[in-house]
RNA sequence: GCCGGGAUGGCGGAACUGGUAGACGCGCCAGACUCAAAAUCUGGUAUGGGUGACCAUGUGGGGGUUCGAGUCCCCCUCCCGGUACCA
């Protein structure tokens, strides 16, 4: 052994041992337990950020500590590798996104090996690889039979001056990034995956996910947004059509005072080819993106379009609006407008003057009050005719009897998840298996032609999707013809390769199917980490695309993850100047200078290049995009990889967000060393008896309880609470108090022997290569520690004399005292009655209660 | 806007089921070692008062429940994530 913990050395030694041996490589093995351990693959964007270091150590610990229980762990990684940031490194350097990517991957790999992370990376796969992605477009040509594949216009961003469509992400306060245009709506023809026939299902499954945090359900649920309304017809005042709109609250009838529709809908559009107002209005509504975080912060505006449509109960006139936030793609893409009870509706009543008719009274009999506001919980009806006095449920199924009469309304079950729009308009994606016959008929490609190549070696001009002018691409025919046709250009959502990868990891080899036998045997997952910024689109579509693969005989389980981590983001502060034309421009933290206060707050920054001030931003996730991302490869460089780890799991639990600071690591090192050091010098004094041969003292019978705690803490942390900090922490507590109490004496030398080694064995999973030498050196070079079996602590090491019980006087701590162990209530109370402080606070007052909770505390409660 | 989450010393965090607020680490202060520095080691470190034992205050703000609240309930503020074409 080393004196000095040198892990430059040390780790890449380790590493070459793994790998020499195949350490990580699976099978499936019907003898054993197994365990799925998967962390959400990378996009490959460069260089490791450190959330990518935190979900992958976060995987390796767990995947490395159910190895030590002895189970079959399977941990793969592989790159989710078609996306946007290729195709912008290619407008702007110049090089395919093809090559950028792979070389990407190619540097990614090497950080990835070099944080000695188990993988098995005989399984490693890239979506980018055609043969990944020809499974995708088999199988959306078996949705396509199934009819669960459509196609229908939408609306994306249009960026008039690049003549491309923009993701929401690149249109910056209504303006394409690069060209500054102001963006229009546009509406195109897209590609639609059917996922709301499954709502129901997506739905009630959530129920059934135990092992998934409670939020991220809720977020899916809410998500989904199933609600049971009416869909009711208004006929039109003056014409013969009608007006469809659905609302969950049809006991609000009575107090609709206008409608409002999408400036997409028909009415809209026929309103401004009358009339000129109504069409520069539309026009000024298509300047705005199709993201909704951004419509539903717009200023709510809205116009009428001078036409009514008939209430269908009263038979009054009611206007029909046109208005800003109403969303075509939303249900009919026409709401009824109830001010009185309906926050939005209320605003908008105010802004414009229209009426607000209250109808539903609180069921107590108190008046609504809605001078302020809208209100908006459910009551009793009034001012709604033969309606009054029934309650919510009375007049929803009342009304929708009535209507449903007159052939006004149905009940419908309706919700907010939409149809998966799965095609953009990119080049670096997969292409959609499709082509189009003389006559624009369309053509699914046929699976013996599969997969449809994605040329790789392009020229890139401009910002247009090479595709397009590509005859060696578009020219194909249709298939089993000799019929010329027309290739699909448009590719896949990238979300489309991240919903099926976990499934392809069991067989990443399978050569005749999209997945094997082999699947049967690993899935499902047993536990899958990631950002709590999936919660909703990735996870989603993921069980959604894990059931059609179900429903296509390729699972059998229901559900593809038992258990979900969200790691917290990792996040830290951004520094920008703002150009004149309000572009900001960011830079990194590690080329800012800040300035602290004396309390250590920051109070300037300025960059160190030019030493002018840069304008200190949010914290924020790292990102590309905000450039302040910190990176790992330095600080591995300059601790070590497992330096890095340990940081990274110490310095908070998995699912908080963490706020990145670099002056802690220094810390994790400084423990490494002085674990190293102990060990060292424990070695140097040669073997240590057997703990049975030797006969402790009372402070080493202590400190072996001490060691078993320890066990039971750590174990607890990793399996049950996924606290890695807490574990760390306490073996902390625990090298520290072996560190002050060890003289010199066989008995001693033994309790410390099994104190270091369970603190190698505790920590072997955090920081592998450091305790694998360590292993070595406390005398089992013999035996590798990782399959080395996790510890058990040893009930007989945790039996104690005496414990400390806190006593309170009125819920105040006054003082603690020792009583023994196994002393009772009674007992517990006296001793608390007898201690002098207590007495102090007693004395001459009336003790009125005692509550005691045993072997935790006393609460005298006096008046 | 809507949905979900969060706020605890100078900093990251701990307190798991309502029961000692501040474990562990960073930083800082003092001391030891050293010609000196680095490294290392020892001690201290929520705030205010006290030589001290201790005492008072204290978990974003306001109210409530309880013998007892960081933890539960109601209201509010700010921050973060998502918001369907970033991944």
């Amino acid at each position: 052994m080393q004196e000095r913990y040198n892990p430059a050395a040390l780790e890449p030694a380790v590493q070459q041992r793994w790998e020499d041996s195949r350490a990580f490589a699976v099978g499936e093995d019907t003898t054993r337990e197994k365990f799925y351990c998967l962390c959400m693959f990378p996009y490959p964007s460069g260089r490791l950020h450190m959330g990518h270091v935190r979900n992958y150590t976060i995987g390796d610990v767990i995947a490395r500590y159910q190895r030590m229980l002895g189970k079959n762990v399977l941990q793969p990684m592989g790159w989710d590798a078609f996306g946007l940031p290729a195709e912008n490194a290619a407008i702007e350097n110049n090089v395919p996104p093809a090559k950028w990517t792979r070389s990407n991957i190619d540097y990614m790999r090497g950080q990835l090996k070099r944080l000695g992370f188990s993988y098995d990376w005989e399984r490693e796969l890239a979506t980018c690889d055609a043969d990944y992605y020809r499974w995708e477009q088999w199988f959306f040509t078996r949705l396509h039979e199934k009819g669960l594949v459509y196609r229908k216009t939408a609306v994306v961003n249009w960026d008039p001056i690049d003549q491309t469509v923009l993701a929401n992400e690149q249109v910056i306060d209504g303006r394409g990034w690069r060209s500054g245009a102001l963006v229009e709506r546009r509406e195109i023809p897209q590609w639609f995956l059917r996922i709301t026939a499954y709502a129901d299902e997506l739905l009630a499954d959530l129920d059934v996910l135990e092992g998934w945090p409670e939020a991220v359900k809720t977020m899916q649920r809410n998500w989904i947004g199933r609600s049971e309304g009416l869909l009711i017809r208004f006929a039109l005042a003056d014409a013969g059509d009608h007006l469809e709109v659905y609302t969950t609250r049809p006991d609000t009838l009575h107090g609709v005072t206008y409608m409002a529709v999408a400036p997409e809908h028909p009415l809209a559009r026929a309103a401004a080819a009358r009339e000129p107002r109504v069409a520069e209005f539309l026009a000024s509504c298509a300047q705005v993106s199709t993201s909704e975080a951004v419509i539903e912060k717009l200023e709510k505006r809205g116009l009428p379009l001078g036409i009514d449509v008939v209430h269908p109960l009263t038979g009054e006139r009611v206007p029909v609006w046109v208005a800003n936030f109403v969303l075509m793609g939303y249900g009919t893409g026409a709401v009824m407008s109830v001010p009185a009870h309906d926050e939005r509706d209320y605003d908008f009543a105010k802004t414009h003057g229209l009426p607000i008719k209250p109808v539903i009274w609180p069921a107590d009999g108190s008046d609504p009050d809605i001078a302020h506001a809208a209100y908006v919980e459910k009551g009793v009806l009034k001012n709604s005719g033969r309606f009054d006095g029934l309650d919510f449920k009375g007049a929803f199924d009342a009304i929708a009897e009535e209507l449903g009469k007159k052939g006004r309304a149905d009940r419908q079950v309706q919700y907010r998840l939409r149809d998966w729009l799965v095609s953009r308009q990119r080049y670096w994606g997969c292409p959609i298996p499709v082509v189009y016959g003389p006559g624009d008929e369309l053509v699914p490609e046929s699976p013996e032609r599969l997969p449809v190549r994605l040329p790789e070696d392009v020229e890139w001009q401009g910002v247009a999707s090479p595709l397009k002018s590509m005859p060696s691409f578009l020219e194909t025919t249709v298939p089993g013809t000799t019929t010329p046709a027309r290739r699909e250009t448009d590719t896949f959502d990238t979300f489309f390769e991240s919903s099926w990868y976990f499934a392809r990891f069991c067989c990443p080899d399978a050569e005749d199917a999209m997945v094997d036998e082999r699947a049967r045997y690993w899935m499902p997952v047993d536990i899958y980490i990631g950002g709590i910024e999936h919660a909703v689109l990735h996870l989603l579509y993921a069980r959604f695309f894990h059931k059609l693969m179900r429903d296509t005989g390729l699972a059998d389980c229901n559900e593809p993850f038992t258990r979900l981590l969200t790691q917290g983001m990792v996040c830290k502060e951004t520094y920008f100047r703002e150009a004149a034309n309000g572009k900001k421009s960011y830079f990194n933290p590690a080329a800012v200078e800040t300035e602290t206060d004396e309390k250590g707050r920051v109070i300037a920054a300025r960059l160190a290049a030019d030493g002018q001030p840069v304008e200190i931003g949010p914290v924020e996730k790292m990102s590309k995009s905000k450039n302040n991302g910190i990176d790992p490869q330095v600080l591995i460089d300059l601790y070590g990889a497992d330096t890095v780890r340990l940081y990274t799991m110490f310095a908070a639990p998995p699912e908080q967000s963490l706020e990145w600071s670099d002056t802690a690591v220094e810390g994790a090192s400084r423990f490494l060393r002085s674990l190293w050091r102990m060990t060292y010098e424990h070695c140097a004094k040669g073997p240590a008896a057997p703990l049975e041969a030797t006969a402790p003292s009372p402070e080493l019978r202590e400190l072996r309880c001490r060691v078993h705690e320890t066990i039971a803490k750590v174990t607890d942390d990793v399996s049950r609470r996924y606290k890695f900090n807490t574990a760390i922490a306490a073996v902390m507590e625990l090298v520290n108090a072996l560190n002050k109490a060890a003289p010199d004496t066989p008995a001693a030398r033994a309790v410390l022997q099994e104190g270091l080694e369970v603190c190698v064995k505790l920590l072997a999973p955090i920081v592998p290569h450091c305790t694998e030498a360590l292993w070595e050196a406390l005398g089992h070079a013999d035996e590798p520690l990782s399959t080395t079996p996790w510890p058990v602590a040893d009930p007989e090491a945790l039996k104690r004399a005496e414990i400390a019980v806190v006593v309170q006087v009125n819920g105040k701590k006054r003082a603690e005292v020792r009583v023994p162990a196994d002393a009772s209530r009674e007992a517990q109370e006296a001793a608390a009655l007898a201690d002098p402080n207590v007495q102090k606070f007693t004395a001459g007052a009336q003790i009125r209660k005692v509550v005691v909770v045993p072997g935790r505390l006393v609460n005298i409660v006096v008046a």
